[in-house]
DNA sequence: ATCCTCGACGTAAGCGTTTGCGCAGAAGAC
DNA sequence: GTCTTCTGCGCAAACGCTTACGTCGAGGAT
């Protein structure tokens, strides 16, 4: 910055106001400096601004699995909504209970950004006791941390919809394979997902067989499992609406090694609308995941702008789309 | 610091050597400092110790697309690697040519990290100068770029063990859904896949018809509208192999749809071993893309310790993994 | 007892910016 | 023409650390 600034011929502090933007400079000189610093191939340094300015326009995303579907398309979501603003994203990743353990520990984000999102993290009381002690914003992307802002989907409608579409085309035994998480933290959606299923069939006047309600671990391997012992019942359900597309994928492996035809035999029902929920052509209740994310893009930079004015509270809609999954049950036997 | 410093008893300079693990202090002062920062729940703040040290604990990943299975998984795993030493991750998304230009006219990682790593990005001979320019090591994670230190499977070996398969099994008539990049740069992949392909059939003492090497987008869309193409054909052929899993996906479905059985009158191989190529039963050739992005996180770890000694090129294998979507050709009706 | 060595620690000079304050000189009011 | 008000700019003090160099005292060698 002093080399351009004596090629200038002015003082380093004008150098500095006219590349940033503050005022105190005239026009002309402005031009000038900016241009010689563009040939000079010059950027400030942001650290060195940041150490000045106090404020360091970085926010940190943490995430429980950068490969996974969902978390990718969130985080996705949120980078691009922060691809002009001038934030800069810090990515924290942390799998396994250690690792988010570690985390709240050392906090490795302390000091290096204005704000944390979280994408759909479960944490612990004494964890966000810590995160609030770190003094900056906290925005959850995908579920919802106390009074903290956050961008979600009504799992409880989502489930209530993927339900009522079955029980819509005349089913009566219906089951639901739900997940339980992969840590000892609870994550909310499966409980009110099978809440959404629950209320749906009171609402048709039915009532929950507790033998159709499975729980396995996310994934389609899970929903394969799920898939396997429904149809290991003396009375298998004739219809079944998965926790997520990925566990109904796994359902639909299933119902076809067993060479049940669907939606024939068996109709199936997934939740998120996946990128290959359309391959598979499976039915399913769309939730808009990279809109989400970008929503909480949103709310960051409006966080870390005006301190948080705004009620920051984002329920984004769903919306079921048929497909080919889903049909009539069979024909009674009676 | 000073805080520390005055309850501790000790100048700053103690305890910036304290708490960095420098060499002077006596074991115990450094844990009295320790336990008392500790106590403070003070840390010490990474920007103005880069700004003093010079180097700044942090590397720019540059990708693609966030969301996007390869590059999602990549990612993921640079981040594992990394887990563990004290590189923080900037997250970069360029997405569009635009975006890409702009990436590369800002370098919006200037200054800010100690290396780069690029996802599976092509860039410009003009692009490619800007980067060196930026003085820092750069890392080419699937793919390659000049003599940058790379890690990558061999493309042109992948594509030949997927066409090998098929002509095992019998078949004769075999053909390839290529892909062409969204962008006017091209990936090196596409080409070379082909030329697997191509050899292939030339050490089994077979021509390449050129009505059978088609020309998609990427992704399962373009393989679907990829086996549209070769099923209007007069002669379609018996067996196909798909530039990757997800336009093999696509293909499944044109052939679902068209209720071609598969692999009885249709074989379908795919390359990458995608998460749900297992779902789908897909035939494919497996290439560990995490265990990519651990090696690339190894290798910028590397660079940015010693400069990069070591012949930085890593080449992963690939394994053949049959599935259900390939079998013998349908008999002649000779 | 004297000199040297060495380890533990303090002093202070940066690192590359931002920004409050002060100071000229030009423009406007009278 | 003088007096005030801006405007454009320079000076220098932070910002929160790291680190080369200097100091001081304890211990070992002689």
């Amino acid at each position: 910055m002093a080399d351009v600034a004596e090629r200038a011929g002015v003082s380093i502090a004008t150098v500095s106001r006219a590349l940033s933007g503050a005022p105190g400079v005239s026009e002309a000189t402005r031009a000038r400096i900016r241009s010689l610093a563009q040939d000079l191939s010059y950027t400030v340094s942001p650290d060195a601004a940041r150490l000045a300015r106090g404020s360091n326009g970085r926010v940190a995303v943490v995430t429980p699995d950068v490969a996974h579907w969902f978390y990718a398309s969130m985080l996705d979501g949120i980078v691009t909504a922060l691809h002009d603003s001038d934030l800069d994203v810090l990515l924290y990743e942390v799998q396994e209970e250690r690792e988010r353990r570690r985390f709240f520990d050392e906090l490795p984000a302390r000091r290096q950004v204005d704000a944390l999102v979280l994408i759909a993290l479960p944490i612990s009381a004494d964890e966000h006791r810590r995160l609030d002690l770190m003094g900056v914003p906290v925005v959850m992307a995908g579920g919802t941390l106390g009074e903290h802002p956050h961008v979600r989907i009504d799992d409880v409608a989502a489930g209530r919809q993927a339900t009522a579409h079955l029980l819509a085309a005349g089913h009566e035994r219906v089951a639901m394979i739900n997940a339980t998480g992969h840590w000892t933290l609870e994550y909310a959606a499966p409980s009110e997902r099978l809440r959404g299923f629950t209320e749906a069939l009171h609402d048709a006047g039915l009532e929950v067989d507790a033998d159709l309600v499975v729980h396995q671990r996310w994934g389609s391997t899970g929903g394969a499992e799920g898939m396997s012992r429904l149809l290991s019942l003396t009375r298998p359900p004739t219809a079944v609406v998965a926790f997520s597309d990925e566990m109904a994928f796994g359902a639909l492996r299933t119902l076809r090694r067993a060479a049940v035809p669907v939606p024939r035999a068996m109709s199936v029902v997934g939740i998120d609308d996946h990128a290959l929920a359309d391959v598979l052509d499976l039915t399913t209740v769309h939730q808009a995941v990279d809109e989400q994310g970008r929503e909480a893009g949103r709310l960051v930079q409006q966080v870390v702008q005006d301190g948080g004015a705004r009620s920051p509270y984002v329920t984004l809609p769903t919306q079921l789309v048929v497909r080919g999954t889903t049909g009539p049950p069979p024909r009674r036997l009676a």
